[in-house]
DNA sequence: CATGAATGAGACTTCATTCAT
DNA sequence: GATGAATGAAGTCTCATTCAT
């Protein structure tokens, strides 16, 4: 295999070109062929790059995980101080995760339905990711417990994946909604109230005057 | 096609194998052999029953649906009268949730990783089951609504699928745990707090003594 | 792989296909669609009765060694009880191995320049085969020396293998020849005289009145 | 294709360099690339050399046709004057031909092994080589013959060849042999009393005290 | 001259599906 | 109805060869 930097760029080529071409037919409906003809050059090419199809999945997955820590790791877990900041950071990151998917559909297909079903070693890897994004939200969690506007007896690691799951169900919601940017503001807006209502203190829940709190039932 | 309750069976019983070694080697990987083996019948008996291998698959996913919707189903929407009894409501269909990917761990995998990785029309069925479990977990929310110990204001329908995402999480979680017991109970748990404080209203949290709402952070 | 007697007899048909076209061009040359074709049938069939292409070549070269170890067999190495019996023994080894590299020179094709070239261990068997060989004739030489027609001083091993070489070199000669009757004749009458004078006592060689023991040069 | 002397060397390294590679791994395992690599050049700079793969594989054969005819041309057909000094002329040979195969293993694989398996041309070229070293031989046979110490009624040609078998059986054995010296001079040994006593007139064997004759059976 | 990126013919192999028995 | 032998489309991968730089 060749090296150089000419060599990575035309790895990225063909890692973007896969990307596409599995996300729109699916990993084992894809042929070698239909990745290079997708860039117009010959399938014995790919192979210079990659040693086999088994190969270019992997990269792919690397690439679709890689963009989705990015998009969350623009944030930082103790930037909160209050329920409120805690709040407002919650949908900034739901904001930024729905966009992401809703700008590039192809990295949700690829994540969530094409990394199943090609072998056990990538199904594990996905899970094993599932497990990392756990572990990114944690601190978020802790933070607040920490600072005292979160339950002290919140089960963080448990927690944090169950929010992790909220945000999968957003991803797959983005993945069929029709009006997008509504049905952002919508999905954002209850996920962030449900957690937030549902892990902060009662003193953090009578101090702030936050709007999810409703007092509708109570008049 | 053969005809008759006899013949009924028969599919279920192949139905059932495909199940069994779907799950264990992904679909892609098994051969229609593979499941006639499974049953110690020759290979060509299985196209008496089912017209080919794409055919059997959607069976083994309704089946693996129809087992989940059936778990969740034991319970009634209306039966719950106040945020106490949601929350243990909250509780069963968690605990019989888990209980059930943890009896049947193939399950898991054919609904999580198998139905997607097969073709369009399948990832599309699986996106469409996800509706219809959204749909069910709907009414429950309503009926909080209505009778007054959930936030009037709640956005049903998206908190409806957020919960659902929570459910998911939970599901991969059985996936991996080592005490499954141990972990369901504080899986449950905390996916039950969580709900059942970001879901109701302050009113219902001040008159009721809820465990989850913790007092630790007032003191 | 499916069993019974059908199936024994149909690898046998392959492995007679398989063993015509690589003697007609040779292994590498050779297709499986090849095979098959000679056979006319669907080259996936093949896959029914052979793992595959190595396989196959395994069976024809086994044939091969089978074939030709069977010629030589129909001798018993203790039939001969002088000098002039183990003469005409050698000849008509000799003339029944030449006939049998005449009657199929494919064997001789397979033999001596295919088993060479497919990989390492397929060499490796053929050098085994010579080793083979070379202690089938062995006892030939021992029963000579035992009976006293042949030198005492003999070095068994290693003449044998000797004469095994004169009957490499024979089977070439008769890869070549025109015509076969004739070449065979004087073929077999210069080795079977080289081998007789060479290796008998000297007491045999003034008894016997052998036609090969010239006298011209004493005239 | 460049010109000159340079040219030529470049030539003749690539062929070294493929001699080498082709004996370790065969023919057809081979790729230009390995052979490039050997030599620490591009793959793409073979094709300025030879015309293709094919076309090195001719001159890598012909390169060892011409190191054993080199081996065997250093003797002089006519240099005997007697049985006694031709059987020390074949001993002289023979050790000589041992010690080409023992020095260079990759000369005997080449020979014996790949120029099999190639294509048609190549074994009639192997085979055409064979005729050559037959008539090679012949006039060692002749001489004798001529000079009365070998029967007049040799079948020199044919001999001739049969003798050539003798040495290709020692080429495998050296290829084989744990104590190559030692192998060596008991093959020779056997090989050149096989032949003197087996080619040699009557009258020679009397006058001579040749060790070879045994005379423990006239005892 | 040297290079190595690109190419595509071609070989092997699998397996869903058909169909005669 | 059951079977499994036969089939060939289709896919992966290799590597000799070309040719622009």
């Amino acid at each position: 295999m060749p090296d150089g930097d000419l060599t990575e760029r035309r790895r990225q080529e063909i890692t973007a070109a896969a990307f596409k071409v599995f996300a729109e037919r699916g990993y084992h409906a894809t042929g070698i062929a239909d990745i290079a003809r997708e860039l117009g050059f010959g399938h014995g090419t790919f192979y210079r790059y990659f040693a086999n199809k088994r190969d270019i999945v992997t990269h792919v997955i690397e690439v679709a995980i890689q963009r989705i820590v990015a998009a969350v790791g623009a944030e930082s877990p103790d930037l909160a101080d209050t329920a409120e900041e805690y709040h407002a950071q919650l949908q900034r990151i739901g904001r930024g995760l729905y966009d992401l998917f809703i700008d590039d559909p192809q990295l949700a297909r690829i994540f969530f339905f094409e990394s199943g079903g090609v072998d056990q070693e990538l199904t594990e890897r996905m899970l094993e990711t599932t497990e990392l994004f756990g572990s990114l939200t944690e601190p978020y969690l802790r933070n607040g417990v920490e600072k005292g506007f979160l339950r002290a007896d919140l089960d963080v690691p448990v927690t944090a994946r169950a929010i992790n799951g909220m945000i999968i169900a957003g991803a797959l919601a983005a993945f069929r909604a029709d009006d997008s940017a509504a049905a952002r503001d919508r999905w954002v807006k209850s996920a962030a109230d449900l957690i937030i209502n549902g892990t902060r203190t009662r003193a953090a829940t009578e101090e702030g005057q936050l709007p999810p709190r409703s007092t509708a039932a109570t008049a």
